[in-house]
DNA sequence: TCCAAGTGGCTAACGTTCTTAGCTTAAAGC
DNA sequence: GCTTTAAGCTAAGAACGTTAGCCACTTGGA
């Protein structure tokens, strides 16, 4: 029923998703989907923990065998991907923090964490420069696949072109840090 | 009217402005607000355009008599503290796409895409590079900025140590095209 | 085999929010 | 001085989220 939640808003935009949409698509009145979640913001949560997980694991397997500019290559392609054909699902994630250190949010936000983490380590950066390289790519790859995603990139340069001189230019200030 | 829309966005969050609320602090019956503005979604234009005008003037203004580094880092500065301050302003300008080009938010943004265009004239970039390389500063930017303000940098790091950081990685890289 | 508990559905109802319709009053312009 | 316009109001309705309370079906143990 998540996965149903997730595919929707993936459909409808996640600020069109609403419970009697949900429902209609389930052949079911909506209070029952209260049966299985606690409401509103539960459902959010749970496809952002979705969304999460399902990126973590797209792009650890995209990574797999790649190191250095090859690895961050595939990294960001997938995770531009991911964006792009899921733009409900990953709007979800965007502001909604973890409670318990055991929610299954905060666990899936680790694996995207490492995910990236292991491209890093295909370069050589000084220990104090992980963390701040970490959110450099984080808010790089953030920040241009919602801005395509919310149609933000408006005249006619070709955007996949942006993307890889994008890449490119990451790549090498992390080869020469 | 905006304005005081705006306010109220910056202090309650985008998503918990409601005409309302909006309302009780002008001190007005809810439907009286309908005389001055289309709906929810034209109040959100709006408040989406003043925030492109604001953020485009503040930035335009801190580069004023700067060029290369220094123009970057008062740009990027600027564009920071403007969407920390103002999270529900600027939060009101994602995803929203002008209709006409006569669109007032068409010209905001306008402003603010000359503004960080300013900043890349300090540096010698190829002319086909120049677009590729205002998508990156506006998705690095971007995408550094809504994390922040959504909480998205869980762990310990400094946060302002990592901006100085990721200004100091965007100089580099422009400097080494 | 029977029955007790849990699961998952339903209808009815309420509160909030956005929005429209239609009326009224006060200022501004001819 | 009359008329038009701007800006407020009440009343009303539609959509949505949510809760309460009821019912049927499965399932696991006595």
């Amino acid at each position: 029923m998540v996965a149903a939640g997730a595919a929707l808003a993936d459909e409808v935009g996640l600020g069109n998703l609403t419970m009697g949409l949900l429902a209609e698509r389930l052949g079911v009145r909506t209070p029952s989907l209260y049966k299985h979640v606690g409401g509103q913001e539960d459902l959010n949560r749970r496809i952002a923990a979705l969304a999460l997980r399902e990126a973590a694991d797209a792009i650890g397997g995209a990574v797999q065998g790649y190191a250095g500019r090859d690895a961050l290559e595939a990294a960001a392609r997938s995770f531009r991907a991911f964006v792009l054909e899921h733009p409900g699902r990953y709007a979800a994630t965007i502001g909604v923090e973890p409670s318990d250190p055991d929610d299954p949010l905060a666990t899936a936000g680790q694996q995207l964490f490492s995910a990236f983490m292991a491209v890093l380590r295909g370069y050589e950066i000084a220990e104090p420069d992980v963390d701040h390289a970490l959110r450099m790519l984080r808010s790089l790859f953030h920040g241009f696949a919602t801005l395509q995603s919310a149609g933000g990139f408006q005249w006619s340069v070709d955007v996949d072109e942006s993307f890889e001189w994008l890449i490119a230019f990451a790549d090498r200030g992390l080869r020469t840090l």
